[in-house]
DNA sequence: TTGTACGCGTTATCAT
DNA sequence: ATGATAACGCGTACAA
């Protein structure tokens, strides 16, 4: 009775090692060298594993490999949520841009996991039991305490788009500070009055960093913010929001929001209040949206290179990982200013 | 010279169960059964080890329980690209519901992976070599002989969002042949006369069943199709295609679009060239992409349901998982008729 | 209940 | 260049 008749048609034995090699008459040594790309391996030996290995079907088991060598060739990416099109589009490159080096992605969506720091300290514990060799933190926030952790057990992470305060890991973000005072710059130079600022999160660095820098502009103008509110980094409140602002008596006439995301949102609810977008109402977003997202917006917004974030971030991660190096590098990647090619003028 | 020391900062010696055995003054098994959910541990004994593993920092090695126990809790999923909002809504659902039943994601972009039948067999093989439980296949094609392959193997995959010509594998899809009845239907009851298809891939079964449908439909009205132009799924092919058809004498005076992705692509481009939609044109898309993504298009969709299509999948990738039943499950969820509410009915 | 010993599939070390 | 053998960290019969 054959090991295949025993366990039925669903629980085949995999093919290992070791049945190449024996099929093949050489040593399992052998076998696993012919599979590993810089071995010495005899050219004739070589042709004889390769022949068994392809009639055996045999697979090497990356598992097993990840064990021996320490080195799972997986990174672990944390997002919160996909609504916003900003970090499809970032998974999609870093992924593509991973594979190209032969690293896997693993995914994990943060969304509703608990209360804040708690929930993805235990999400990111959960995502080191498999060994990941380097974490991407996206539009989280992570304790410095895990943080440390990781930089302890040497796994490189990169906070990406999000500032924290550590000192153990690296960051990738946008020049939000001068994405701010541009958005001011613009906003002025348009005419506008009373300008307000939508905001992210509270305690997101991405959104303070914005205003801060919208702020400092407008003080050189000797202006000053007109009001803000909170969209929550999120489509409905923000539209909500901005409901809620504008059904009071002293309204602005233009607005910077925290990101392209609740733009839409404020757009939105604009036009459900009769305004008509850019005339009435000056909008300006952040990000960088693939143009298919952007919908029968007009929108100018200050945009952030994602393809230039994604690039930065697997540098980082490839560094740490190739040269062993745990110095935690930051890097901020500049912006710019980008109007819709239908939209009229701002 | 401790460890730590002799390896420098960056080359810590994982915790391992011995270690933690050997604190508490236990045998590893002891310590094993310890973290395994339904084991007959001492209750004195249990409390020793935890104390020791908390002391310890210990965290199970994910790799090695499934080095032994053949069981890696990591699910593989395929998409082809993510600039389809659907895409991300799915995954993000798809991995919540794994998460809650203690399984993981692994990712896989396979975008541009060389030609289509062979670079996503490559990629699955890849796939393959990390020992995933399951595999859920999103937008894309794979071959009869690797699905044989997995069936052989005993590790389920799921088709989603597409048919193919093999019995060994599950599929989940939403009932894209009532869905473009419905949207004939939809269509007629406007009064529109000359009806169009914008195509996705050419050999696309989503693409093939919704045109099916339509024409089943326009048929039992006594109608022909006006004509059909291709979309490719991608956003600014289905623009150009768009702008193409309407440069002709003879212009449709509706669309019947393969999803809402092209179908914000095919309002666009009638917008450009001075259409009203949907007074002068009707469209109709199909899928389901969050409201956020609908921009200020105003459309009516075929809604084929996420959640559900998400929930089925997940339940026959558990149900073969736990059962180690290997029979193939089709699912069809069912669609319905949606417009967005700022929409004047079409 | 607890401990011992072996297997999971691979790489690494050290001979030859 | 090749082969034997010991890790890698954990589950699990089996015996006690």
């Amino acid at each position: 009775m054959t090991d295949s008749a025993k366990f039925g048609s669903t629980a085949i034995r995999q093919v290992t090692l070791a049945d190449v090699a024996a099929l093949a008459g050489v040593s399992s040594s052998a076998v696993s060298r012919t599979f590993t790309p810089g071995a010495s391996v005899g050219k004739k030996t070589r042709a004889i594993v390769l022949e068994a290995a392809k009639t055996l079907g045999y697979r090497p088991n990356a598992i097993a490999r990840t064990l021996s060598t320490r080195k799972s060739r997986m990174i672990g990416i944390v997002v919160s949520y996909l609504h916003n099109q900003f970090y499809p589009t970032v998974i999609e490159r870093l992924s593509q841009m991973l594979q190209l080096h032969g690293y896997h992605v693993l995914l994990f969506i943060s969304s509703d996991t608990g209360t804040g720091e708690d929930g993805i300290d235990a999400l990111l514990l959960d995502i080191l039991q498999y060994q990941v060799d380097g974490i991407v933190l996206a539009s989280t926030t992570m304790s410095s305490q895990l943080a440390a952790h990781c930089h302890a057990v040497g796994i490189p992470v990169v906070l990406f788009n999000r500032l924290a305060p550590v000192e153990e890991a690296s960051t990738v973000t946008s020049d939000n500070l001068e994405g701010g005072r541009l958005a001011a710059r613009t906003l002025i130079e348009c005419g506008a009055r009373r300008i307000a600022f939508v905001r992210g999160l509270e305690d997101s660095s991405t959104t303070q960093d914005r205003e801060k820098g919208l702020k400092e502009e407008l003080a050189r103008h000797r202006k000053r913010l007109f009001g803000h509110i909170c969209g929550e980094y999120d489509f409905d409140a923000a539209k909500a929001a901005t409901r809620e602002l504008f059904s009071l008596a002293k309204k602005p006439d233009a607005l910077f929001v925290a990101n392209d995301h609740m733009a839409f949102a404020v757009i939105d609810a604009l036009r459900d209040m009769g305004h008509e977008v850019p005339r009435d109402v000056q909008v300006v977003g952040f990000d960088n949206v693939p143009q298919s997202a952007w919908g029968g917006y007009r929108l100018t917004t200050i945009e952030q290179n994602s393809e230039l974030m994604a690039r930065a971030t697997v540098s980082i991660l490839l560094e740490h990982l190739e040269t062993g190096d745990a110095t935690p590098r930051q890097v901020v990647t500049p912006v710019q200013l980008i109007r819709r090619s239908t939209t009229r003028p701002i």
